[in-house]
DNA sequence: TGTATGCTGCGACTAAAGTCACTTGCCGGG
DNA sequence: CCCGGCAAGTGACTTTAGTCGCAGCATACA
């Protein structure tokens, strides 16, 4: 298969493709990371997902023949693997696991797209704040003496496109869970002091 | 293929499947309205999708096997037709060509979901409102003398829901339009009076 | 025909989100 | 060593969203 792929190299902040663009293929992270986006008229961006190694980007126009229906960038230096639209088609209906592979990492993205509507649609600023950092927290957490030791994957006007806000509401949020002893802030270094409270903000109604 | 499925029957407002049920198998409409949405703790409620004849529901955790990501419930009474999760499996095994059609059919589903999202983190719940209302008038609706005649798809609650805001303001913002000329309203059926000026709400960024 | 029930229209209020303008601090390059 | 630029903190403000309580009106049904 490895005869159709082509491999490409993106610098960080470079764009892929945009929003709109017709589909010209499939992409493949070899290494690096890449973030799917959209961004409004205003000059804000929503943060749709980010993938690692070994991810993929842009699966789904692959088969409708569609336009993108966001746009991809690279959040750091990364090798892909790009294969045309029509050599994955074929390469699909000869080998029929592949679709049905392709189904569940479709249906795995399709459930983060839920997530994200939930969250937006249910949950303060503050609220979505304390879900990723509780998810960091759980996934790539250092247990400390004093608490669980995270890092912030970005700046605050990054998280703040993860989040679907502004890079005020960001700073102003992690000032005041600081402010409430639930965790503390050096830069990008966050420790969670108080996983249970901070847990405990996720299912507050009011 | 008939075989395997079996017919069942939902009656208006019933419930097919909570979020969170494990997934038995692929629901296929004949006749009726799907509704799948999600809910909050709080009550509140975000629809994902309202799905008609031809229509399925639940493609997707029936090729993950995950639990079912949202909650699904009849708008009318409606004809379903039911395959289990290992029928269909094997089916789409069988015949390559049926995998690409769910792909595709996901995908349209996913696109929607990004709508959602593009809408909610950037739109206002006036600028959802006029969206529909726009949309309605493209595709059902009928021109009339005075304008285009509408006719909304439910109560204001639930357009509420689909919107993900809460019912007071649908009627204030419905008001809010007919006082500047732009729609009459007269209980569920709307007149637009001004497709050019509602179209314009959408663009703009204040 | 009275009565329950569901949909809608307000008004007044609170709270959350977002905007603007500015300051501070840090880091890297000339 | 200074400067320019980016990231972050911050106060004051506006706008939008959401809440509460209740009243008006249909319709449906006993």
């Amino acid at each position: 298969m490895g005869a159709h792929a082509v491999r490409k190299s993106f610098g960080q902040g470079e764009l892929l493709f945009s929003e709109g663009d017709p589909c010209k293929g499939l992409h493949i992270i070899v290494s690096g990371k890449l973030r799917i986006f959209k961004s409004s008229a205003s000059g804000r961006e929503q943060v749709l997902a980010v993938e690692g190694p070994g991810g993929s980007v842009a699966e789904l126009p692959v088969f409708d023949g569609a336009p993108y229906p966001a746009s991809v960038s690279a959040v750091e230096d990364s090798q892909i693997l790009f294969i045309s639209r029509n050599d994955f088609r074929s390469f699909c209906l000869a080998h029929p696991e592949v679709s049905l592979k392709m189904l569940a990492v479709v249906g795995a993205r399709l459930r983060r797209l839920v997530g994200i509507i939930e969250e937006l649609s249910f949950a303060t600023v503050r609220q979505r704040l304390a879900s990723v950092l509780v998810r960091l927290a759980q996934t790539e957490g250092k247990r400390m003496s004093d608490g669980i030791e995270i890092q912030l994957p970005g700046t605050h006007q990054e998280l703040a496109h993860q989040l679907g806000t502004v890079r005020e509401l960001v700073s102003r949020n992690l000032m005041r869970l600081q402010a409430e002893g639930l965790v503390q802030v050096e830069a990008r270094n966050v420790t969670v002091l108080d996983l249970p409270g901070l847990t405990a903000i996720l299912e507050s109604s009011s």
